[in-house]
DNA sequence: CTTCTTTTGTCGGCTATCCGACAAACAGAT
DNA sequence: ATCTGTTTGTCGGATAGCCGACAAAAGAAG
């Protein structure tokens, strides 16, 4: 799941950033750890170079999922959200001052800057939106249904989707407990819309009812 | 309540920006109407120049105030969001494009866009804490205790706010309904937390109770 | 003061979702 | 092949908040 939808990497690859990429430190991370949290004094900005880390956001025990970085992805430290690996990998950092340097010093990396902003604040709007108005298995629907269209691979009796979540990992994205998600995935399952493959791995055979549902 | 929490209209007063100032033009609104809607395709981007407006999403017969615009306060109509008037009122507009050349031509614009746009994300992430964490009543609360903390003008017997809003207003800007809504402030002035003074003021008695509750 | 509209309070039934608990299935290490 | 930790499925009870309905209260307009 792209979350900014705006690959970074691939921008810094640009002639007219290059002064920007000299500003980046490496720092690689483990699997299950925690990468930064609210209370993480420095202020950086980052873009994840290799793995999966996902932000979140917790309160008491829960906690819940507010999207999944992957390579190419950029985020700041300073939005009061966990920042934790799914899986060993590695983070291009920069500090807020360097950053608000090169958007002093380079307009067009200002349009991406916003851009980025933009995209996240979209994102943010669209989960407030299934918040408030769909219920878990709509959203769990439409979840599945946008990650088989945009990354589903076709295969024969449907479209192969890597979701790479365990159920835990999947209800705190929806914002839903375990259990519920686990029972909402096997109704789906029994009435011939999805199959699971492996752990990993669903096959989606109904993806117009899953839209539908998704929209309920 | 600012929503952004910068006054656009004192940094336009600011001699750097003159030229800015230019781009916009005016358009006035009644009381009720709705200024913009999400399938709108002209692409602006407003500043309030008199009068509130809301910001809110909208499914079937159901709505989701995200929050509130006052005079000084920024947004865009690109963000999938309905604005309403909750009273006559002014809006200064201009076209994407333009503030995409200011963007370009004055470096000192940017900062102050990027900062709006932080500061709308940081809102939609406290809106999504609050959805994902917390009840109704500890958003209630919350809200209430925000608001006699920033605005309130202190009286004897407690603090004095004036809300401004009806309780299906209200309602919609809490994610729930008019009767929870009116079942909690009654209870709450049962325990003596709060009075009515009149249909928009209240006083609240007890802010630490209030803060107590809003954490719960 | 009378009438009409808007706003508010309250009740009872309904349902989606949570929560704790437990067992079964699976995966990785030895 | 066995052991151990992790992941998944399922059940039943509890409950927050929704929904429809209706009446009372408050304001606005004449």
């Amino acid at each position: 799941m792209k979350f900014s939808g705006i690959n970074l990497l691939d921008e810094l690859e640009r002639a007219e950033f290059e002064d920007i990429r000299s500003v980046f430190n490496e720092r690689s991370f483990k699997k299950s750890s925690i990468i930064f949290a609210p209370d993480n004094d420095e202020d950086l900005v980052f873009i994840v170079a290799k793995g999966r880390v996902r932000i979140y956001l917790a309160y008491e025990s829960k906690e819940f999922t507010l999207g999944i970085l992957g390579p190419g992805d950029l985020y700041s430290t300073h939005a009061g959200c966990f920042v934790q690996a799914y899986e060993d990998g590695m983070l291009l950092t920069t500090d807020v001052q360097s950053v608000k340097r090169c958007m002093a010093d380079i307009p067009l990396f200002n349009r991406t800057m916003v851009r980025v902003l933009g995209k996240i604040l979209q994102n943010s709007f669209s989960v407030i939106d299934g918040l408030v108005f769909k219920d878990i298995n709509s959203r769990l629907c439409a979840y599945l249904h946008k990650e088989a269209a945009q990354y589903g691979k076709p295969v024969d009796g449907g479209i192969e989707i890597n979701l790479n979540l365990t159920t835990e990992q999947f209800s705190t994205l929806l914002g839903a407990t375990r259990q519920t998600v686990s029972t909402l995935l096997n109704n789906l399952t029994r009435e011939g819309i999805l199959t699971r493959i492996d752990r990993s791995h669903w096959l989606v055979a109904e993806l117009e009812q899953l839209k539908a549902l998704a929209e309920n």
